[in-house]
RNA sequence: GGCCCUAUCGUCUAACGGCUAGGACAUCGCCUUUUCAAGGCGGUAAUCGGGGUUCGAUUCCCCGUAGGGUCACCA
């Protein structure tokens, strides 16, 4: 059998982390049975649907790299719907109903579904045997007028035509599934194998949504603040999914492998940031120094872009210090722990005390011998072994922290920092000594005696 | 409320009916260290409750309880 699934999501709003996981499981199983994937945009209901957000929607799923074989929209197919009303209507199975309006733009005549009354058994492949009564659906609405097919009737319509065998979607759908049953048993189409996905939930356990739980739900939020389609595309995955082994990290790739529909958890799962951020950060650290480079530019301040040498310095340190590529405008800001290197921000001069020995005379003391030791170095020998070894047996003679420390603080500004060599190696020899000078002139304005 | 689904550490989850209930994230502690991170090593932490079935239940059944979904001329 030729495996074919889609995803039909409607242009209403972005795409939220839920929706990317029923894309990734539909897309999986198409292509680890080298069946088709097929992107279906429901636009049945005109009044709600944009071309913007289908726009986002095809184009955050190629972001994802989830590539679709076919794609159709719903509203281009609105004459066959039509046929298969004007079908069901001679077959007996619907009829046109005479109606009170009960809201605004609701129709005095609308198509309704005449229900058998009976009770459907679902084979779901993750939840097994379900089955409901249907007679409590009643005569149920299928379109509005002949050119306007409401969801169920389209859906059944378009899965039949397009010749789906695999529906998988999202558990919300488990209670349409009965009467889409049943309108398809009366077009007698045959039935697709029904997969419910298990929801994801927002931390208070309730069903992902924009007007409860803001834009952190949606996809783009996490593209814009940096985050790597494959770590979204990992964590997704692992949310109601697992190998049955220890593995965490999966390409795409291995998950078309790897996954394995029946393996699919029944009880919903919460989203959980953290998770995502420890998976990004190891996707981060795959990278190559040249791709990491080229992913951040779009994420650093203007005067980083324009000096090359203190960017590829940088690298290797923004690396370690960041869940998502959006965390580096922080970083590199005034306030930030790597802004030092744009700025001298004013502090005090306590600070340059090594809490251990905190005396100004002492400090001092250290700040001018160390500056006199990298005067001595040429700007050839400004890396950062060279710098290491050439103030190492100083430090050792009189104490790491007592010498570390207080230079440490002098080239930033900051009780936290990286380690002084690289502070002085990204600084330059004329900064570093500058700042040395301006450590020294603060404790004198405080003990002018001192001299 | 009716119908439907679900229920293992805080979170994601593993465990042919037979284990000291395993892993990951988070958290905590230790090591390393001039600081912060990173890194290394460890710790705390769970089977919703009650009945069955069984020699034996996380696992199977029933009843509760809790949570969720859905009840549109939205999808």
């Amino acid at each position: 059998m030729n495996v074919i699934t889609r995803f039909a999501p409607s242009p209403t709003g972005f795409l939220h982390m839920g929706g990317v996981r029923t894309a990734l499981f539909s897309y999986l199983y198409a292509k680890q049975n080298n069946g088709t994937f097929a992107l279906r945009i429901e636009d049945t209901d005109k009044a709600r649907n944009k071309t913007e957000w289908e726009t986002a929607l095809i184009d955050d799923l190629s972001w994802l790299g989830l590539k679709h074989d076919t794609f159709s929209r719903q509203s281009d197919r609105i004459e066959i719907y039509s046929k298969y009303i004007q079908k069901l209507i001679i077959n007996g199975s619907a009829y046109i109903s005479k109606e009170i309006p009960k809201e605004e733009g609701q129709r005095h005549e609308v198509i309704r579904f005449k229900n058998p009354n009976k009770v459907v058994v679902i084979n779901d492949l993750i939840r097994g045997e379900v089955r409901v009564d249907t007679t409590d659906l009643g005569d149920f609405v299928i379109a509005r007028s002949f050119t306007e097919p409401v969801f169920h009737l389209a859906v059944v319509v378009d899965d039949f035509e397009m010749g789906i065998t695999h529906v998988i979607r999202a558990e919300e759908h488990l209670s349409n599934t009965p009467r889409q049953i049943l309108i398809l048993e009366a077009l007698g189409a045959p039935r697709p194998v029904y997969a419910h996905l298990p929801l994801v939930l927002a931390p208070d356990k309730s069903k992902l949504s924009k007007r409860k739980h803001g834009e952190t739900v949606s996809l783009t939020y996490y593209r814009n603040k940096g985050y790597l389609p494959e770590s979204i595309i990992n964590f997704v995955a692992l949310m109601g999914w697992n190998p049955g082994t220890d593995q965490e990290l999966f390409s795409l790739d291995e998950l078309i492998a790897k996954f394995k529909l029946e393996k699919v958890q029944k009880g919903g799962a919460i989203f959980n940031i953290n998770k995502l951020n420890w998976i990004n950060r190891e996707y981060i650290r795959k990278l190559s120094n040249h791709s990491f480079a080229d992913h951040i530019v779009p994420f650093i301040p203007e005067w980083l872009k324009t000096n090359d040498g203190l960017f590829i310095k940088l690298l290797p340190l923004l690396r370690k210090k960041i869940n998502a590529f959006g965390d580096l405008a922080a970083i590199l800001s005034q306030e930030g722990e790597l802004g030092f290197v744009k700025d001298l921000k004013s502090y005090e001069p306590d600070i340059l005390r090594w809490k251990k020995n905190p005396d100004f005379q002492i400090t001092q003391r250290h700040l001018l011998a160390v500056k006199k030791l990298l005067e001595n170095l040429g700007k050839g020998d400004w890396q950062v072994p060279k710098l290491t070894t050439s103030l190492w047996p100083y430090a050792l003679e009189h104490g790491k922290g007592d010498v570390l420390w207080p230079l440490r603080v002098a080239l930033t500004g900051q009780e936290r920092s990286p380690d002084p060599f690289t502070c002085a190696n990204l600084l330059g020899k004329e900064e570093t000594i500058r700042r040395i000078d301006i450590a020294c002139q603060k404790i004198l304005t405080i003990h002018p005696t001192n001299q």
